[in-house]
DNA sequence: CGCGAGATTGATCGCCCTCAAGGTAAGTGG
DNA sequence: CCACTTACCTTGAGGGCGATCAATCTCGCG
């Protein structure tokens, strides 16, 4: 079995949910992971497949998509290096919910389930860093459902760009992480829309639009253009139920 | 504090995450838990708040929204009898991501975060469960992404739908888990869009619409009705699969 | 019976998709 | 350096789905 290399292998350890662990752990899930380069755009694993493995990347990105009966492609999330993916399938361990696609070149570390599975059973404390892990990711599902649920395409494409916005108010250069394609299709929206929104933020001065970055000159303004179309009598109040127990 | 009677708590026990904790553990848990009553439409917590407890749901129904900026309400999930809810919080432990609501009269277990985070910490072999549920909540929340996301209003009604019939082909009734106007906001549409799409639904003859449960003749022709797109003129009637089973 | 909440139905409008054409870089070979 | 290629993006015209506004209907209930 090719082994990883020990500064390669170096970037998964310093992760969250691995930096807890102990050395001789770590050496024993070493000697099972392998490195899987990526040449160019292509398919890692299909959503229905077998699952024995999840990844870690260390460069380029990873789609990951679902989807529908008609063959429309919703992308679910854009994993960056640094980040894990597919972790959580291991605890109901059987298929991939998604498919994950490699956006360009991408080198990856692929960590199968069985040893990882061993480890944490033999040290269960170990799951602690994982229990929120998966917590911060369903907020961040939690999220997405609202946002493809009830949003406009402006307001998607808005806030979108501000949760890549840096805290700090001022100046922000955001980088895309995809083509404008993919953008799309991680957004629930057509490219041509897409480019129409890109065009309307624009022109109304929220945002100069790059080939594969944004600037946002006062991320406020984005936040105000952004929700620009609640304004007209947003007072509506909600109608409280009748029996509403104080107790 | 009002302690939980024994009979209701047995019902905490028989949940999957409980089963495997010990005697010892679950009278001390037990000890710290409290019976919460509604007694008609109210809500428990907003998003945003503190979190201090998770609950467990003995009666009626919880519904779990979040809302838009602009004011517009997305219901995420709904909540049955013997179902956990907001137990993820925990393990950030920070603030609620959504809104809990109950659909009329409900009655909860309340099961406060410390004494339940305490004992895990000491028996961490007792959150392995707990991982295979937050897994099965991902996946959930990734179909839900993809629905809003790409899905008609036609076919996210057929899918939720098919969701609640029993696997086994044949007639079935789904009871509705609460009004068409929450079921709406669940879906990501309107009630007046609702109601149209039920209309269309059983006039192709793929439902019977009630007031609070859906008649199902034949799954199968409601999975073909739900899954018709590209076919140009299709909305009036659909052919009975050959092989629909009477049962 | 009158009341009110929920559900239905109709008319109209706007957002977003679709289809189609044109534009704008990057890479290639002459 | 310049046609040519190719992939990506933009722009335009038109249509459909679902939202909005508003009226009517049904049903449970005091």
């Amino acid at each position: 079995m090719m082994q990883i290399d020990d500064a390669l292998f170096q970037r998964l350890r310093d992760t969250p949910i691995f930096k807890s662990w102990p050395e001789a752990a770590l050496l024993h899930l070493q000697s099972h992971c392998r490195a899987v380069p990526l040449r160019g755009a292509s398919i890692l694993f299909s959503a229905g497949s077998q699952a024995s493995a999840f990844y870690f990347v260390l460069s380029g990105r990873m789609l990951l998509s679902s989807s529908s009966a008609a063959g429309h492609e919703k992308i679910v999330e854009i994993i960056q290096p640094g980040q894990l993916f597919a972790l959580a399938v291991g605890f109901l361990g059987r298929r991939y919910p998604v498919t994950a696609t490699s956006e360009g070149r991408a080198e990856l570390i692929e960590i199968p389930f069985a040893p990882f599975l061993g480890i944490i059973k033999e040290q269960p404390e170990l799951t602690w860093q994982m229990l929120a892990d998966l917590s911060i990711r369903l907020n961040f599902l939690i999220n997405e459902v609202r946002r493809m649920g009830v949003e406009s395409a402006d307001t998607r494409v808005g806030q979108y760009l501000l949760d890549l916005c840096p805290q700090h108010a001022g100046p922000a250069r955001v980088e895309l992480p995809c083509t404008k394609a993919a953008l799309a299709a991680r957004l629930g929206i057509k490219p041509e829309t897409l480019s129409r929104v890109f065009a309307r933020m624009q022109q109304a001065g929220a945002a100069v639009v790059g080939r594969r970055h944004v600037d946002i000159p006062c991320p406020e303004a984005l936040q105000q253009w952004t929700n620009r179309q609640s304004e007209p009598d947003n007072r509506r109040r909600i109608k409280q139920p009748a029996g509403c127990p104080r107790s």
